[in-house]
DNA sequence: GCCCAGTTACTCGGATACCACTTGTCCGAGTCACCGTGG
DNA sequence: CCACGGTGACTCGGACAAGTGGTATCCGAGTAACTGGGC
């Protein structure tokens, strides 16, 4: 999987912690973690296609969430950057050579693509359950100056 | 996903079709879907490492089933081809950087990480549940001249 | 006829290139803030 | 003092390279079957 999902989960947590009512910079998101500040700004334009976050040009501009984070799935992040398919393509392979599938059996959808489709549905039902405010509340729970280091960090920066 | 685990499945349907009597080579299973005999070999060759199948040399060599399908799961297949490891490894980026989370939150693991592996345990579960017998029933029963017409081929070859 | 050793051909197995995609970087278009000027 | 236009710098956004892992291939080590000869 991209490592980009745990930059742009991060990210949007870090967003969601300094507030909603002024922009940051992916210049300032990557340096927090030490992270090169161009291929960040890539992974948070995709979120911003996907809508979960809005950019604004210009000075005093930057990146900001688009909605509260009990509105935003791990499901959408991860999405939003490894795109929308499947980790399990199907190439039908039975479909070619001298074994392709006789007696109508190529319509129907291949058995053990079904069963991968399955599992996978499982992994995204998992994903689209938790939210990140979940996430937050445990993150919170954990390290409890977190927070309010971060928020220190981007007021004097 | 590396797509030979698809290769891989079928090959194990293959044989298990074919019959657990005489060993079948790479090639005369490469043959039957059109795939490079060389890579098809590799991808047997890592399930021979995780004993799912038993490979002789020499004439009459080739491959087979180590147990009946009932005793092999898509998990089991899944890992020996795509190896052990996780989808989503955390690099811990959040102990990177100044913002390094303080306040003895570095021990405990990541919120994020620790909601990804529970989804991908999912995953796991799925595919740990479903054996190959599943599958071969299923394809069985949509495909009903399937197992016939690839004895014959293989009769035959 | 039976046994045995040598040869042979066939198999897997790992070492070796090729290629696509992820990763990483750069520069330009656009935009908002700021500043100086004029009323 | 206030409004306004011009300038400037800062931002994202997409186009452009580099590295890594998957994809594909080849050749060698090993083995079991086959063949021929001897008993």
């Amino acid at each position: 999987m991209n490592e980009g999902v745990e930059w742009a989960l991060h990210s949007c947590l870090n967003l969601a912690w300094i507030g909603e009512d002024r922009a940051v910079t992916a210049a300032r998101l990557a340096a927090y973690h030490a992270l090169p500040t161009a291929y960040l700004n890539k992974q948070l334009q995709a979120l911003a296609r996907a809508g979960i976050v809005t950019s604004t040009p210009g000075p005093k501009g930057g990146f900001r969430l688009a909605r509260p984070l009990e509105r935003i799935t791990l499901m959408d992040v991860v999405t939003a950057i490894e795109g929308p398919d499947e980790a399990f393509r199907c190439a039908e392979i039975r479909k070619q050579g001298p074994g392709e599938t006789p007696h109508t059996g190529h319509e129907l959808p291949c058995a053990f693509a079904e069963s991968m489709a399955k599992a996978e549905l499982a992994w995204r039902r998992e994903l689209a359950a938790c939210t990140l405010a979940d996430v937050r509340k445990r993150a919170e729970k954990r390290a409890p100056g977190a927070r309010d280091t971060l928020r220190r960090w981007f007021e004097n920066s």
